[in-house]
DNA sequence: CGGTGAAGTTAGTGATCCTTAACCCAGCGG
DNA sequence: CCGCTGGGTTAAGGATCACTAACTTCACCG
């Protein structure tokens, strides 16, 4: 005869008390969040399950309630990062009329995504690599055409340039707008953004030194 | 009694006979250079002891007998970089006759780094709080002297633009600038030079929108 | 009021990793 | 010829980590 006693004590967790009820799927949007930050700032494999689990007020393998794993949730965060910069490109591109707007709107969108979510940003262009098989072969191809967006504008922009020029340019000009995470702090954010659209296209318009 | 029969047997290496008397510290270069090359690609947490011995041929702990650990070599890596770009800035500027000539010393010192060195400046903007602290404080005190060297330049040749526009500026010049490693092999190394240079003064020569 | 499912919890497991220990070998100075 | 030193090797230890298992609570629905 076995007999297990189970003496397990559980006390009336001591949290704020949140509504149990909060909006479908709000908890992946905040672990989504959390994780963006902590990858930023330290790494995909430089921050533990235990660490996001922590930074959303639940510890450790909570998160598994909503992803299938760590590699799962890098994942999803890149594939919505270039999907969105993917589409919202797209449709403010054919929105535009002419080459000169559709740049502007261009610049706009990032300027505005990278101002808003740079941690997202950051994370967007170091961990592509710790992203597992299936899934980085479809963000490698929106982010390849994102880039071919920027280009098709820019070379009719700016013929004459080489394809091969205007796609180390726009590279160029996403490192200049990317570098906010760096700066953060320095201007107010209108201000910033003016300063990187000004920035970014006087160096679009500049062909060789 | 105790008798322990050592039965190891070595056979002879088969590599490709290296002559044991190469340049003293030669081996620590080596590593540095491998380390850096998968910390780019990988990230500081993302590569073990064991992968960068491989890269050198090695295998495993034969490290430690070039650096007391894998934080110290980061340590040693950053804190060379930093040194580097900063001493380096400081002797063009004070040579440079005018602000003028000082802005295209900077740039090329910065330029030619970046292109010969990508995976260094990948890691030198990425693994910063993976370095222990006694060192860590010494890298961001040389980078936050390498960007006033800029900063003084930039206010003496855009007088009337206030400091804190001037760091956001020189924050995305380098974003420009360190953004060759994503458009490695477009154009070869003396175009791309040129493009970068042009880019980067054309963005610094525009203030706001 | 009973059952169900979503969202937590702790304990545990196997793998990986950094580091150290113990040992070995080639080259060189005396 | 001997000992030392610099640069290797494998084996082992202790910590950490991703993930799973078992269990609990609670809101909601019939």
């Amino acid at each position: 005869m076995l007999v297990i006693i189970n003496v397990t004590v559980y006390h009336r967790k001591v949290t704020t008390a949140q509504p149990a009820t909060r909006n479908r799927g709000s908890r992946r949007a905040e672990i989504l969040d959390a994780a963006a930050k902590l990858f930023a700032a330290r790494g995909f494999h430089g921050v533990s399950i235990e660490d996001i689990g922590g930074a959303v007020g639940t510890s450790g393998p909570a998160l598994y309630r909503h992803f299938s794993g760590k590699e799962a949730l890098l994942s999803e965060m890149l594939l919505d990062v270039s999907e969105r910069l993917h589409t919202s490109g797209t449709r403010r591109v054919t929105e535009a009329a002419g080459a000169e707007q559709a740049l502007n709107a261009l610049l706009s969108c990032q300027i505005e995504f990278a101002l808003s979510h740079p941690a997202l940003i950051t994370v967007h262009d170091r961990e592509l690599d710790n992203v597992p098989e299936p899934a980085r072969r479809r963000i490698r191809r929106l982010q390849r055409l994102y880039l071919e967006e920027w280009v098709t504008v820019l070379s009719e922009l700016y013929p004459g340039r080489s394809q091969a020029e205007l796609r180390a340019a726009t590279h160029a000009v996403f490192g200049l707008l990317n570098s906010t995470p760096h700066s953060a702090g320095e201007l107010p954010p209108a201000a910033m953004a003016e300063l990187l659209r000004g920035m970014a296209r006087a160096a679009l318009a500049t062909p060789k030194g």
